[in-house]
DNA sequence: AGATTTTACCCCACTTTTCCCCACTTTTAC
DNA sequence: GTAAAAGTGGGGAAAAGTGGGGTAAAATCT
């Protein structure tokens, strides 16, 4: 399980550092995907695979689906860690989600998440906006 | 499984880099045809021997089946990778796909696709334009 | 058929990108 | 406070991408 909120910068190479928590669990290799709110999903090769496999069998023939194929595939990545546990994020990406220089990398249960630190700080911010709602929206859930 | 986008140049004598991370998968040569969407399609030769098979089977006396089947292996093309790993793209597939130039090149599990650049970019513009539809598709297989 | 032009293909050269490795700084743990 | 681990930066070799020359094969023309 991932969790936690670290901070860490992309260099100019494009690479970031897998905060360490996180290496053990992935076994010095990833999947790279886009995600969703402009941030971008690490998984273990295992929950990739299932979710790949499930998309693969969508029918060919509908254009929908031949687009939701292309984006998801071909937004993702198998990252190898490198002798310092990191990642290199390709361009496609790295224009998806904003990503410049520094990042918040957050712990999502299986997944983790890569976000460029200023659309996080919009996103919370915005997020804080309507906090209300999003409070009553948990007790439905009784949380 | 063929992953990621990459960007490339056709040049003067039409050729075309694959980009290197496909290469191992394809062995030397691989199938080019003609995909939906107006971009190509590149299978591994096992992948496509099994398409051919499914398609030369359809009836001959429909005559929707047989312009199927004249169009599908009319722009097909057994191309073999050159000592730097490229392949030509034949007039008939340049013409369809809007090939001029500048090139996008992105993996979709079990093909690759090459797009026209600027065609890749109208085709994402008016992707944006019904990304709710989309993202929704999305939720449905995320874990 | 022979000559000429066009096309294909093998090879070499140059530029850009990637990746491995080392080094330094900062943080964490004891 | 010290040692170890994590995070960050960068040099340099290797690989990938791109362009182009030269020769052989194919197509076209006369």
């Amino acid at each position: 399980m991932f969790l936690g909120t670290y901070t860490n910068k992309i260099d100019d190479k494009n690479r970031m550092a897998v905060p360490a928590k996180f290496r053990d669990q992935l076994g010095g290799k990833c999947m790279l995907t886009k995600g969703f709110d402009e941030c971008l999903y690490i998984y273990t090769m295992e929950d990739f695979e299932v979710m790949a496999a499930k998309i693969a069998a969508l029918p060919q023939s509908d254009a929908d689906f031949r687009e939701f194929i292309r984006d998801f595939f071909g937004n993702s990545e198998l990252c190898e860690l490198d002798g310092q546990g990191r990642i290199k994020i390709p361009q496609n990406l790295r224009e998806y989600a904003h990503i410049t220089k520094d990042l918040v990398t957050t712990g999502a249960m299986n997944k983790v998440e890569i976000w460029s630190a200023e659309t996080k700080a919009d996103f919370d911010l915005a997020k804080k906006m309507k906090d209300s709602k999003f409070t009553d929206k948990l007790r439905e859930f009784s949380i």
